[in-house]
RNA sequence: GCGAGAGUGGCGGAAUUGGUAGACGCGCUAGAUUUAGGAUCUAGUAUCUUAACCGAUGUGGGGGUUCGAGUCCCCCCUCUCGUACCA
């Protein structure tokens, strides 16, 4: 067989590689080290998606392209296996979760090994083995110890549909992140972590990381700093002499505060309220703790409270002001409560206008303002001692004067909230906690692990009770150091626990004095590449940050952040649909339809706005549109069709799995493509078209060194004879090319760049073996399996992947010649080759310019007004034309 | 609304510091080979004009800086992602 079969020498490779170790990690703290690591995946049922080979591919490339420049990599993986999937599949069938995670894992380890990556296999992890799990419980001591997990009777994001709490982080809109569920308020006993406490770690630390700005950005927001003041107002006819203090990042508008606002929760409602608004209040506040998150959001536009009756006092000019109760108040942000500033806050002016309160100007709008609240800059007025100053500078002057008055002072206030870190779930890290009389004891590290008995049943009951619960051998314990009768928290950790320090364990995966070899830590840390995608940019990659710099805090790790280089891959889309739209039966222009056709996907039929008659979507061919101006058209018409790259979705049905890939065109392909797209971190629709692309280029790559025979004999195309000097600088572009492209994460044009050199080399009667093995030494790192089979044919033994890098040799690059493009005007008119080592002679070049055919018809009488030469770039005659022209 | 990013051929994309816009791949056109198809090879392929060369236009739109702008500056439009009463 001498023609490209993938399918005969993937799987021989992938079972060398596995025989001989060829990718486990070297343990030799002389070599300069490279971490690089892969968001490890959640193995689900449904395998591999084309989104997972993207990152993991790139990984690779990168992890085989430093090991063969001498760098000691470790480059691991493994299996975030607690989760949700598995025990939702266990509530309905009674398979236990532990059988179905162990046949995804299977099923994932198979398909990882089937793409040929390069992982250390001796490493893998599971953050569901309870040889894993003990040291996540033991960090968790750790936190506890240091008063850093508590336990709370807090209102918490309650689903019923999944019978669990969730975190803040994954309630969006009001509903599950993980299914959509609807979300409640519910009191409940939960473990919280208090991250808060870590916020301003968390938010320096960020400054010095090589991520993505978007991301730093979003963690940002979601930390939330805000600097300003804390203010005290006292309540008229108040006995008890409680002081309502608001949260104010603006304390210079203070004089334009004409009203107090309190959140329907806050503790002091109660207590002000006259008798003569008690009922309804009451009902308000009944009303808004009903409402959802969903509610509040959606009713957000119109403002909604009631007065208590009740007055404060303003601390500088001691007038009466009105406190009211809303929830566009929020109860766990700042204090509570706001003073309202209508004159500089918009949400402020609109509860103002409904409920016709006075409104204030502190700030001197500009002349041509128009509008309600101003939140620009302006000088002060209305406002005593400040008028005239601008609103720095009456920040800082208005809280000098109320912390002499004894009235406020200057705080901070974060929006990060402390993270809600249980679950009332089965398949997740038991707490090595125990209760005595009610009261949270942590277990001794010997203790460890505590594992997860087995239940009969996993669903939470309905009262919220975790599945854990109904294991009454296990829940009613001893207290191994007093022999008190105790029971275990029967809450488990949330999915996050696991992933928030496995990049440690890959240093030492069988260590047992600790979570990691503290020797082998300070050499691989930190991670020096960590790749995954940008959902988790708030939720894993801060809690992972919290409990590094923890760690950190403890001794126990030595770098301050965990990841200092992160790159997020875009989403692989579907291919691209091209989609007619009719009403009654007639074709109608995709930008005269509204908006609302845009959104629900499925449906294939939806309502018009207004005219309830419908809208039928219709799938089109290629063939049967055309572009025409900036938009696709069905041809020979004007109107207009959608055309566009969806998500891939199973209900869509544009879903690309990567085992069909693989059969077809072979992993090489597979791997070659993905990178070929386009920019890992871009979005990028998907083309089968593109594969066949990548896949022929295989091909190319094996006839060129083995021939085409078709008796099926590799005809070796490699000869001894010396490589020309135009052969070598060829090669020696392209080393240099693929080189700096695969630092740079540069893929697509690294491909490229291999292209091209072959396209060059299939024009020579021959390959020569000093420039063919150098050139299949690059391609390696790209398409492993291939690069192998042919470096093995050409009769070398051993892999392909322990040889050297090659060097691109400078002298070789250079040019002999330099092509000058010769404009006149700033439009290239001409173009002129001259010697390199006179390149630089600005006289002797534009003496051969002017020489030139072209160039005289533009000179002949014109006036030649400026000379413009860049050495080795380029030549700009600027004329003012003469007649002839 | 706010924040971030992006608009380049029929399509994915390239152009690393302001210096020949469209590399590479897909698709398409023609030819060679083949009984045919596929595969392979050769040539062409931004648009307009032209037999061809030449020429003109051209990187979402409008202005500007510069000998020279996809790249820098200002204004506007569109799209994508994130976020949303955080005082």
């Amino acid at each position: 067989m001498s023609a490209y079969y993938p399918q005969d020498i993937e799987k021989k490779w992938q079972t060398y590689w596995q025989e001989h170790q060829t990718f486990r990690t070297p343990d030799d703290q002389s070599l300069p080290k490279y971490y690089i690591l892969d968001m490890f995946p959640y193995p689900s049922g449904s395998g591999l998606h084309v989104g997972h080979p993207e990152g993991y591919t790139a990984t690779d490339i990168l992890a085989r392209y430093k090991r063969m420049n001498g760098f000691a990599v470790l480059h691991p993986i493994g299996w975030d296996a607690f989760g949700l999937p598995a025990e939702q599949y266990a509530v309905k069938t009674g398979t236990h979760p532990r059988e179905t995670t162990q046949k995804n894992i299977n099923r994932f380890r198979e398909q990882l090994q089937m793409l040929g990556f390069s992982y250390d296999w001796s490493r893998e992890v599971n953050t569901t083995d309870p040889d894993y799990y003990k040291w996540t419980q033991w960090i968790f001591l750790k936190l506890y110890e240091k008063g850093l997990a508590y336990e709370a009777e807090a209102p918490v994001n309650w689903c019923p549909e999944l019978g669990t709490v969730l975190a803040n982080e994954e309630v969006i809109d009001g509903k599950s992140e993980v299914g959509g569920f609807p979300v409640i308020r519910k009191p409940m006993r939960q473990w919280m972590l208090r991250i808060t406490e870590y916020a301003e770690k968390l938010l320096e630390g960020l400054d010095d990381l090589d991520w993505p700005e978007s991301t730093k950005e979003m963690q940002r927001h979601w930390i939330g700093k805000s600097i300003g003041a804390e203010i005290d107002f006292t309540i008229r006819d108040h006995e008890q002499g409680e002081k309502i203090r608001v949260f104010t990042t603006r304390p210079d508008t203070l004089y334009g505060a004409t009203y107090i606002v309190l959140a329907p929760e806050h503790h002091l409602v109660t207590v002000i309220t006259k008798n003569d608004y008690k009922e309804r209040v009451e009902n308000y506040i009944e009303q808004a703790s009903k409402r959802s998150d969903l509610e509040r959001q959606e009713l957000s536009k119109t403002k909604t409270g009631e007065f208590t009756g009740a007055y404060a006092v303003h601390p500088i000019t001691g007038e009466q002001i009105p406190i009211w109760i809303a929830d566009y108040v929020l109860a766990h942000y700042g204090t509570g409560a706001i003073m309202a500033v209508p004159g500089q806050d918009e949400r402020d002016w609109d509860f103002a206008q409904a409920f016709d309160l006075p409104i204030i100007r502190t700030v001197q709008p500009p002349d041509d303002f128009e509008g309600g609240a101003y939140t620009g800059d302006g000088p002060a007025i209305n406002s005593g001692f400040l008028n005239g100053l601008m609103i720095e500078q009456s920040k800082s002057k208005m809280i000098q004067h109320l912390e002499k008055i004894g009235s406020g002072t200057k705080s901070i206030n974060y929006k990060l909230r402390d993270w809600l870190f249980s679950r009332q779930r089965y398949w997740g890290e038991p707490f090595p906690i125990i209760h005595v009389d009610g009261k949270p004891r942590p277990l001794p590290v010997t203790e460890l692990p505590v594992t997860l008995p087995d239940v009969e049943k996993f669903q939470p009951t309905k009262t919220g009770e975790p599945p854990l619960a109904q294991a009454m051998e296990w829940v009613h314990t001893t207290d191994p150091i007093t022999g008190e009768k105790a029971l275990r928290e029967t809450n488990t950790m949330p999915q996050w626990a696991g992933s928030c320090w496995y990049y440690l364990r890959y240093i030492s995966p069988d260590f047992d004095g600790g979570p990691v070899d503290p020797e082998k830590e300070s050499y691989w840390m930190p991670v020096d590449l960590y790749v995954g995608g940008s959902e988790h940019s708030v939720l894993h990659l801060l809690y992972a940050r919290f409990w590094h710099r923890v760690l950190y805090d403890c001794g126990i790790v030595s770098t301050k952040e965990p990841f200092q280089r992160l790159v997020h891959q875009g989403m692989i889309l579907g291919e691209v649909e091209y989609t007619g739209f009719r009403q009654n039966g007639e074709w109608i222009s995709s930008d005269q339809l509204g908006k609302s056709t845009e959104s629900g996907n499925e449906a294939s039929q939806e309502a018009s706005q207004g005219t309830g008659s419908s809208i039928e979507r219709v799938r089109l061919e290629e063939s049967e549109i055309e572009k025409r101006g900036d938009a696709f058209v069905l041809k020979g018409t004007d109107i207009r069709i959608e055309a566009k790259a969806h998500k891939m979705s199973k209900s869509r049905g544009n879903v690309i799995n990567p085992d069909d890939v693989v059969h077809e065109f072979g992993a090489d392909s597979l791997r070659l493509y993905e990178m070929f797209m386009g920019p890992l971190e871009q979005v990028k629709p998907w083309n089968t078209k593109g594969v066949e692309g990548v896949y022929r280029f295989l091909n190319r790559v094996w006839r060129r060194y083995l021939g085409d025979d078709p008796d099926g004999k590799d005809q070796i195309q490699i000869s001894n004879r010396e490589a020309t000097r135009a052969e070598l600088k060829h090669l020696h572009q392209t080393v240099k090319k693929v080189s700096d492209d695969i630092e740079g994460m540069r893929f697509n044009t690294a491909i490229s760049a291999l292209m091209i050199f072959l396209n060059e080399a299939n024009t020579w009667k021959d390959l020569p073996s000093s420039v063919a093995e150098p050139f299949l030494i690059l391609l390696s790192p790209f398409a492993p399996h291939v690069a192998e089979e042919i470096w093995e044919r050409l009769g070398h033994t051993g892999s392909i992947s322990q040889q050297a890098w090659p060097v691109a040799d400078e002298s070789l690059l250079k040019e002999e010649t330099i092509l000058y493009p010769v404009q006149v005007n700033g439009k290239v008119r001409d173009q002129l080759s001259v010697d390199a080592d006179k390149a630089s002679e600005k006289v002797y070049v534009l003496e051969q310019a002017k020489q030139l055919p072209n160039i005289q018809k533009y000179l002949e009488g014109a006036e030649l007004i400026k000379e413009i030469f860049v050495p080795r770039k380029i030549i700009n005659l600027v004329i003012k034309p003469g007649k002839g022209l």
